[in-house]
DNA sequence: CTAACTTCGTGCGTGTACGCATGAAATTTG
DNA sequence: CAAATTTCATGCGTACACGCACGAAGTTAG
């Protein structure tokens, strides 16, 4: 018999293709995914971040986000900067269009929220964000630690 | 004010993501990734699946797993033959160095389950599991139907 | 028994998930 | 101030997430 500890990671996985699978459908006819959607919602709370930052915030890799960059820039969706005082970084923002389309964007996911709403009992949405929130920090905190800091 | 429902998607995303980090750590050293694990682990329950059936269990894309499925023969941990009855399709099933290394990856595998169990408050695993799944079952219904099939 | 349609696998293209290495700039040390 | 270390962005390589289109084989319709 399986256990739940067993199965969760299994159906966490299913849960989340799910949603990016629908996400990435709604958001087509924008000509946007929904990683660049996740981007540009981390981009509008947060002025002027840094690549690094907006990768640390996301949560995604800076390789992965420099990628992502590259292509909002060429659909004029965002902007980089050299930072004021580094040298080496560089400042990202959303442009005004990016920010009007980023409205736009959020319209049209709103179905999704709503499906998931309703797909859940009653009042239990705010209880699979805390145990989500548990997961996801509770697997962040590892990573080069294997058994130092373990105690 | 953010309510649940509207950062549900972005946690989710979070803590899916932070699984799939720390899995991939976990089985690099065993030369698999945590996707080949799912697959692997697919597999193992369930005889001889064509490749259509192990990607909608999975859940994943049939030409996906076919990519996956070129990588894990190369290291001879799956074989592939041709259906009995029907021409155009073939089964998949583990190599007995498959399903040595399974096993070896399911141990390896532990840690992570143990970590995101402790995690949580106690007993609401079970919750969790639930509710991943009405989130997963009710996302996946959609997918072509735009208007009809709602009413 | 052909003809139309569906289903299976494959191949190609794009975007995202990383890791690792490099060079430049900032920070810390001596 | 000069040297070692850290931090930022970039570039390259691999694996996964798809979609779309193709040919081959199975199924259904006439």
């Amino acid at each position: 018999m399986k256990t739940a500890r067993d199965q969760l990671p299994m159906v966490l996985r299913a849960a989340y293709l799910a949603l990016h699978r629908q996400s990435d459908h709604r958001f087509a006819e924008y000509g946007v995914t929904a990683d660049q959607f996740v981007l540009m919602a981390t981009l509008q709370r947060g002025e002027a971040l840094t690549q690094r930052e907006l990768a640390r915030r996301m949560p995604s890799d800076p390789s992965t986000v420099r990628a992502m960059l590259v292509l909002l820039e060429k659909q004029g969706l965002i902007q980089r900067k050299t930072h004021p005082t580094d040298a080496r970084a560089r400042t990202v923002a959303l442009t005004p269009q990016g920010e009007k389309l980023f409205q736009k964007l959020w319209q049209a996911g709103e179905p999704i929220r709503k499906q998931i709403q309703n797909s859940l009992p009653p009042g239990t949405i705010q209880d699979l964000v805390r145990l989500l929130q548990c997961v996801a920090t509770g697997l962040k905190t590892d990573l080069h630690t294997d058994l130092e800091t373990v105690s």
